[in-house]
DNA sequence: AACTATTTATAAGA
DNA sequence: TTCTTATAAATAGTT
């Protein structure tokens, strides 16, 4: 939209790329300001930029938006996964966790006071006796099988939590730091 | 950007400013589409119209973008698939291991529509006995619980593969490779 | 949905 | 990075 055409492939000079990726940054942001303002909607934008960086809009923030989608979308369910993998090393992440818990003790509260059916695991468990016993005590084969094992635990806390997948994600999201809070 | 100037108000008449809305969110769906393209960007979009309809746009898609975000701030702990495959070190390969569990979930997705309907259980049962039935029929505090036993486990097999022979770890290397593909 | 008269965004260039 | 400007693109009002 300048002096010329372009291709609508990825710009190769690196330079002009940051050059392009700043231009239209800017001008992304200020439609969905536009948009919001106009429609009164309320719009979320994440990029991340070539270089790896992380901007960010919200209107009217990032948080309220975020939450709302929590609330509204498929009823959600706790989800393990995340669970597993936010590990708090700090004081910080540890309160990240408690608010998190808080938040899926009320979803699963409604969602038993609801009745509502899960789908049911076809799939049986094989070897779970060996978490009975030291794990110094298994062998190579028996670290394969436990290995197996725990990739099909790993599909089902997927399988279980994926009904809210992106929810879930979101509220992670919700929970943690803009970088970069750009206005227009 | 019309017949007219108009000001950055919201639209007073409803039926307008729904015509607004879809129309400019397909253009600021459109410029996103063109800043990741052009950029090699990555972008999440979440709107809600003026009627409280949700709509995201994701590149490469919402799911991975987010996941991004979310291992932005949080140094990650060696999850549970990253351990039993290999030992990524860095953020990409831990994102490229998610995105691969992704995928699988959705393969189990399909197999599991032919799945029965249970109703919900309230059981306590703590530590590897919940291994031995469906995790469907796991209470949150159960998943708890469970989550916790896991890290320890965890743990547990973190020191143990420390001190694997090179073969071994390459063993179980070599049945889940793990692609490092290049990013910005 | 389509059609344009205009406004806006922006590719190059400085 | 910021500004300038020629041009491409988006879109407000209309059909």
């Amino acid at each position: 939209m300048g002096r010329r055409k372009i291709e609508m492939k990825m710009v190769k000079d690196s330079s002009s790329r940051q050059v392009t990726f700043s231009k239209r940054r800017t001008g992304l942001f200020k439609k969905a300001n536009e948009l919001a303002t106009l429609c009164a909607a309320q719009v979320v934008i994440v990029v991340f930029s070539p270089g790896g960086k992380p901007f960010s809009f919200g209107h009217p923030t990032v948080e309220e938006v975020v939450e709302r989608f929590l609330n509204q979308g498929t009823p959600t369910k706790p989800s393990i996964p995340n669970l597993l993998r936010d590990t708090p090393q700090d004081e910080r992440d540890i309160k990240k966790l408690n608010h998190q818990l808080s938040k899926l003790l009320k979803e699963l509260e409604a969602e038993k006071q609801k009745g509502e059916m899960l789908e049911k695991e076809k799939t049986k468990v094989k070897g779970a006796e060996n978490f009975q016993k030291p794990i110094s005590d298994l062998s190579l084969v028996e670290l394969l099988d436990l290995k197996k094992f725990m990739e099909g635990l790993q599909a089902k806390l997927w399988s279980r939590a994926d009904e809210m997948e992106v929810s879930s994600s979101l509220l992670l999201l919700s929970q943690n730091p803009v970088s970069n809070k750009a206005e227009n």
